[in-house]
DNA sequence: GTCGCTGCAAATTATTTGCAGCGTA
DNA sequence: TACGCTGCAAATAATTTGCAGCGAC
């Protein structure tokens, strides 16, 4: 489940280039946080981080390890599993169905796809587990989103 | 955005056949708190439907409105828009893949699928707007969690 | 009468924010 | 010196839970 460290230090590499680029600080606190998100492929939670880089920084606060996930997040180096944590939304529509989801103003739009529902999962995926249900999400801007930055750019 | 009041009706029906099936009272507030989300396509969340239906039943609370959702996606009467609400995870991997999920156990993998990637969108979702990315979850039971339902069961 | 359902208030949990000190450019 | 980064503690925000009364079977 580990990255290979070579994997790592590219990444690594990565991660100090884009820094440098954005005019982030790689701080001592941010470069473990990032090397321990990197090092694993199972995808942790904040806390989960936390308690790994504690180990070498044990002063280090939770704060910062959300503070240095979200900065991250925002420029585009991790990102997260999911969807973008707002409130719950719920759905009365239990047929087989997907989402159109807009970034900006959060709209929901419903549709229909057999080939999604019956896509065959590549062969990887046998290799986790058995799949029972497929849910895609289509993200972007919807019409009155696209408008209003017409009109705002 | 609102449903056919035909429509809205045969949810009502398939609802209360729901309950009666698995021994839960179709109380007043709970027939309100469906009826509110069938009735519309905006995928609301609990204090937007708490709002709605205090307009019918003034008295209600918003514990009432949660633990009735949560009740209904138990039930399989409806159902939640994105991932299940755990704490938000995080993935050090930029480059474009998706995701298997066990319901189970929580695990998530990463697994790469050009087609997914290129899937284009139906014509009803171009309506709703640009589509920019494809996010794709997989949910199923990991190899791990099959084996122990197999010993449990 | 029993038992589930509800409203109220309080608790929990994840995450964010204000603030002051510190270190580095 | 200036400014961003950090740790601490407190604040938010969404959601859940304990409890007691009420109502339906």
């Amino acid at each position: 489940m580990a990255l290979s460290k070579e994997n790592v230090e590219k990444r690594m590499e990565v991660f100090a280039e884009a820094c440098r680029r954005q005019g982030v600080k790689a701080t001592h606190q941010r470069m473990e946080i990032y090397r321990e998100l990197a090092r694993t492929e199972e995808h942790p939670d904040a806390e989960t981080l936390y308690g790994r880089v504690r180990k070498r920084i044990p002063s280090i606060s939770l704060d910062t390890v959300y503070r240095a996930l979200r900065l991250f997040e925002e420029r585009g180096v991790i990102s997260r599993v999911g969807s973008t944590r707002e409130r719950t939304r719920f759905d009365a529509n239990t047929t087989r169905h997907h989402h159109f989801v807009c970034t900006r103003c959060g709209l929901v739009g419903d549709f229909y796809c057999a080939e999604l529902d019956h896509f065959p999962p590549p062969a990887e995926v046998g290799a986790m587990g058995r799949v029972d249900s497929v849910y895609v999400e289509l993200r972007g801007f919807c019409r009155t989103c696209q408008q209003k930055r017409r009109k705002a750019g």
